[in-house]
DNA sequence: TTGTAAGCGTTATCAA
DNA sequence: TTGATAACGCTTACAA
């Protein structure tokens, strides 16, 4: 490990003068500027993160709270840090999945705050009160970011999941579907909204399939019990939009079992583009959430604050638009 | 944020005190003890950790080094952190998955280690020469481990896939299957010998099912272009262990549209545990990797090596076992 | 039993 | 255009 006087004794002048050559601030001639470059390559320097963050009160590490073990976080994790470290900065990770960990880390956002992170990103269902969050992280002025809420707000980066919906409805009217009813939950979601616009739009009637109470419940379990409403329908539909592709991958199995076929019989959509889709059978269908480019926006703007940025017309608000992947369900 | 000087102001005592209160070091009057406590509660002291890391010259991070974006190592992840959390450690993640990972970073090992991390974690697959960066870890006395490189050696985590497939396979057999084949690359590799293992016990003749050339294809086209040679295979197997569960759904694929019963005419096994088994269709009877306990023995390594403790006689070798999950198509 | 003081490697103020 | 030098907050040898 070579240090800021290494080279200074190396290209015989101050640590002043290789800093400033390093950070690129205040004059220096360029003589002792290439000479000083010329040290510094040849000693391998690497400047020692530990001191600037001590000195300068910031560190080059942005800060992850986990809400969930979830294989679509693992691409926006990916898409994060890669953004992230192109700029400088280095991922740190932190689970907060169950009531467990707040106790463990005592209040998980001051164990965060303690490493003095330069900005903090906070994934979905991560146990922590939104307001409570905002106000300390506010306090302390770091900048943050939330994924994935579900809901609008400021310093946030969401999915447009009624917009996925619409399309997929639209796109299963256009290819001659019927009866398109959609599988979940009845309650107020953005996901029924996405298809209630579009079968409005189509002047056609909705039918919603789903089972009391199911909200709970394991999502596999629910589509594969939500058969019963299916065949219940009258009339039957020729096209189902389900939650999620966990769900639909519970109804598929049902209607294999009830030899109903797929796409033929009834065309299934799912929801979240997983690596089951692809593999399902038939391939499923499914509206692809853009995971990675949720962890590149979020980056980008933490960058933004962290370089003191003013905030946008939106306050950094952003909503991403989800995609339909074609296979073989729908 | 609250200083150790603050907590000396507040308690009227030296900062030294305070610091020989906190860290538990030396002689301290209980008195002083107690006043100088309740100061640091009071307080709300966290110590530094950056001005800590510089002084020290050792952070309480931990850096992971991930090969890929695989929802498997997400639980890798999820476990190695909060047994490092629970030992006040956190975890960066630093991904090298692709060429120009390496590229971006300089030297991937160089950028992680200027950030004088406790101890390194490296994932498998992560592009790194295993020689070359045990030599530069030794070098600047940085403890490490791998992650399931696959082939023993020291310093590593790795998970017994022999035993998996060999216990697969004989619960087939105990379940009344005459033939039983395994579907993978007939090139070596352990899981073959597992399967190879447990046919010679069984006194049966081993059949594999495999495609030439199929190295690099995508696992779920192997495993539903091998239904060819599964039709051609005489006996026709009853049973068949596949190499993945990626592969294993795309058997499932190529033999639904065969009208061929899983597990009335074939019993399939998968390798892996993904999400995807069981949400398969016939849910996919598979063998698990024990994902969490391996980030969770890998941060138990790391953390007696951080102790400084002497290596056992195993020189930091584990192997984990796989275990059988029985679901509905075996 | 407690305190003084010297660093860790960087940044940045102030002179020269 | 350059150089002393004082912090940043903590750890720790050495004194008292």
């Amino acid at each position: 490990m070579a240090f800021l006087k290494d080279i200074a004794a190396a290209a015989g002048v101050s640590i002043r003068t290789v800093s400033r050559v390093l950070k690129q601030s205040g004059y220096v001639n360029e003589a002792t500027r290439t000479k000083v470059m010329a040290a510094a390559k040849q000693l391998d320097y690497r400047p020692s993160l530990a001191a600037r963050a001590l000195k300068t009160g910031k560190s080059f590490e942005v800060t992850a709270i986990i809400g969930s073990v979830d294989e679509l976080h693992m691409e926006k994790i990916a898409g994060l840090e890669q953004a992230l470290r192109a700029a400088g900065y280095s991922v740190h990770i932190f689970f907060s999945t169950t009531p467990a960990d707040r106790q463990d880390a005592g209040d998980v956002l001051d164990a965060v705050l303690q490493r003095q992170p330069a900005a903090i990103i906070i994934f979905p269902n991560s146990l922590l009160p939104v307001k409570k969050v905002k106000a300390r992280l506010a306090e302390t002025n770091t900048p943050y970011v939330f994924l994935d809420t579900g809901h609008a707000g400021t310093n946030t980066v969401n999915i447009d999941r009624q917009q996925g919906v619409y399309e997929a409805v639209k796109y299963l009217a256009a290819h001659g579907r019927r009866h398109i009813a959609y599988m979940g939950s009845p309650n107020n979601n953005t996901r029924l909204a996405g298809y209630e616009r579009a079968i409005k739009e189509l002047c056609r009637e909705p039918i919603i399939l789903a089972t009391a109470g199911n909200t709970q419940q394991d999502q596999y379990e629910v589509g594969r019990k939500n058969i019963e409403t299916f065949l219940a329908a009258n009339p039957r539909p020729d096209a189902v939009q389900v939650f999620s592709d966990v769900m639909a991958m519970g109804f598929l199995a049902a209607l294999h079992e009830h030899g109903i076929a797929v796409p033929d019989d009834v065309a299934v959509v799912g929801f979240d583009n997983r690596r089951v889709a692809a593999l399902a059978w038939p391939r499923l269908t499914t509206v692809m959430q853009p995971n990675r480019e949720l962890g590149t926006v979020a980056a980008e703007i933490l960058l933004s604050k962290i370089a003191g940025r003013k905030p946008p017309a939106d306050d950094w608000y952003r909503i991403l638009s989800t995609k339909l992947v074609q296979r073989d369900s729908a």
